[in-house]
DNA sequence: TATGAATGAGCATTCATTCAT
DNA sequence: CATGAATGAATGCTCATTCAT
């Protein structure tokens, strides 16, 4: 629902001569390595403070092996970052399936747990890859492309839920979709990123309670009460 | 209401002899054009590509001069930013005053037309800000600062709204204060920042309703409609 | 990180290359030690195989001084390149002057001796300059020109001289100008850069010898004889 | 006539085992392949330019491979200016044979046509051969014998036809043979590497002029006139 | 023979900061 | 106060060559 930190997977897949060509068995378990070493020292350093010299180091490689597999810390940056993406959406579809019939208020509450657990497992990655994509105009602009496309759905979902007559029909889908991804996402990094204290469980339900009062939708958890989003 | 991009105002009056006031009336000019050179050289190029050299042309004095006023390029970056928070201010301040007996919604509103109003007005400044944030620990501890004290601010009120029955008491203060302080930040940030298109008008009022609505509270414009948040 | 690609056009107004600007008696103690110390390595040691470090080691400055006054080993050498070119010119200049109504073939072998005369003082560097133009475009775009300039000026003569009856009239004068050009070019490399062995004086008579007789202009020395260009 | 671009052909034939030949016929088509993409390379982009990997790439080799058959860069440039000099001396021989009775000046003409027809055929790796000379010691000293050589082979017949009262006998038969071998070496290397204008036949027709009028020989074309090499 | 992974020395360049004048 | 020269550590990247398989 809130990915944004997507890393386009159309982008490693392109890129050419240092990353791509046959690999035997030992070269494979070299860039792993390196991989691995990469995403340590991006977590632990950040991704200025990090060199190609320690990324080399820790994955007991020469220099210049480095080079054999990437063509330069962006590239391998961008590979961790992809790496991370996948990792996300797989935690995502990991969540508990719902009941067929199930209400939107206990969809929307999954996604939002999901990406919450997803964000949690890959915290400090996450960290780093929003800190890049503020100085770096290529990882800035594929964050664009990726949050785009996530707010586009999320405004067709939230179109449809209107002409179904299940939300406020005063909301703008386009500008919720926005406002609200913000919210979910921005959240994730407050807490998750910059420690502002939270409790999982409940985050994730305060979250979507604020989520589906904001769309006018009816959230009730673990009681018969009617759980309107308004007082009285 | 949102402000954690705040810079701790204290942080530049605390830093030592190299920072210390200009005492002449030329010191004094000599200071504010190295300040104006470099919000002007931060702005159009970030902060990492800046360097003192930039700054010290730009403000036409000599590279060394830089040092008789600022201990360090991150020093005066400190500076900008705190400058840039007086405006901030004093921009929300300067939205027309409400009426005494004005609706919570509307006071909302006006909140966050005066923050979307002071982020537009210097955008690129607020993003160059969240950038440096997110790698610069010293800045970073200004902002976790800054932000705990305005979450805790709405958490306060809102936990008074709560007790005086305007909105769903369902709703955790201090998760609600972070997460929709978060979605007005964030929203700013991707318009102004990211550039995602917007409206101003419309968003400060698309904005406020999911606000309202998110808080279980009554929010309605320019018509006699009840403004429920719930369809139908 | 990713914008030094920008001009800022104040800031580019301001700075101009890095060898202008002010100096003051000090900067220009350390520039000329650099040219000094460049020259003499560029000399021993070529072009490819001197180095900045080196440069700056052997004018004992700091490595990053070098930056100060060159944004390149390739912009230093030009400078060199340069310097001695007005050396060259000042050498043949020296030559003594040749009385009103010399003949042509003697200022023919004035040139020759000053073009050799200079080239002598600075082989080791024209050497290293020829090198350098073989494979730095922008040396050879250099070259190039200066080269077409002598041979236009050359060609003009020679046209004079057909036209005043002087020479052969079957000259073509630009091959002519070109081909003889490189005839004594060339020579003072082979001898002067390549070490061919070659006495001076004797170097001087024969190459006008050569030259006059080229273009079929008679060429006596310290004799009566008629010295025509034919034998017998 | 002038082949100072000789890569002594001794040279790799003395080269140790890594240059050893092929024995197999598979052996022997990768090492044609690896000098043929050493030559396109080499021709496009000079010799700095150049590296070994990109040979091996274009030969679709392995990277190792290349050293199965060449111990350095530095050796597969020799056999390539080697081969090259071969196809030099037969373009030269491709020249159509005078007549028994031909006078000297027509067997300069066609050393001369010779000369220009090969290096224009080879310009581009002429041009690299002269760039590597510059910087190569090894190189530089084949070239050095094998122009030594030429200009010994010219000089005695420049003395021969002394000797035999056909030129002039002021002329110093080195010297002679050394300055009008450097006139045609570099007309070439300025007409057909630096591109500096010309026209073929022309240029072989001067160039002839110009040698034996300097050697004060005559020298007529199609005509029956006298063509001495003075006016009047 | 062939492969391609691995090596690691080498080098230009940047820039925040200091300091002598 | 101002100047601007000087510093030198830091780092990304190249590439000829070796080596294990």
């Amino acid at each position: 629902m809130n990915a944004e930190t997507d890393i386009d997977p159309a982008s490693a897949a392109a890129t050419g001569p240092p990353g791509s060509g046959p690999l035997t068995a030992r070269g494979a378990r070299t860039r792993a390595s390196l991989v691995k070493a990469a995403r340590a020292l991006f977590e632990r350093k950040g991704y200025l403070d990090t060199n190609v010299g320690d990324i080399a180091k820790r994955a007991r490689v020469a220099h210049g092996t480095f080079y054999t597999y990437f063509s330069s810390k962006e590239e391998i940056f961008g590979e961790v970052a992809d790496d991370l993406q996948h990792q996300l959406l797989l935690v995502a579809e990991d969540e508990p399936h719902l009941p067929p019939g199930a209400a939107l208020s206990e969809r929307i509450e999954r996604a939002n747990r999901g990406y919450l657990r997803g964000f949690e497992q890959n915290a400090r990655m996450m960290g780093v890859i929003e800190s890049v994509a503020t100085f770096n105009p290529r990882l800035a602009a594929i964050r664009r492309a990726n949050r785009r496309y996530f707010v586009q759905r999320n405004t067709a979902s939230i179109r449809r839920w209107q002409d179904q007559g299940l939300i406020d029909e005063r909301i703008d889908p386009s500008y919720a979709a926005s406002a609200l991804g913000s919210m979910v996402d921005r959240s994730a990094y407050v807490w998750l990123v910059l420690g502002e204290p939270f409790e999982f469980e409940e985050a994730v339900i305060q979250l979507t309670r604020l989520y589906c009062n904001a769309l006018g939708l009816r959230y009730h958890r673990d009681d018969g009460a009617d759980g309107g989003s308004r007082p009285a």
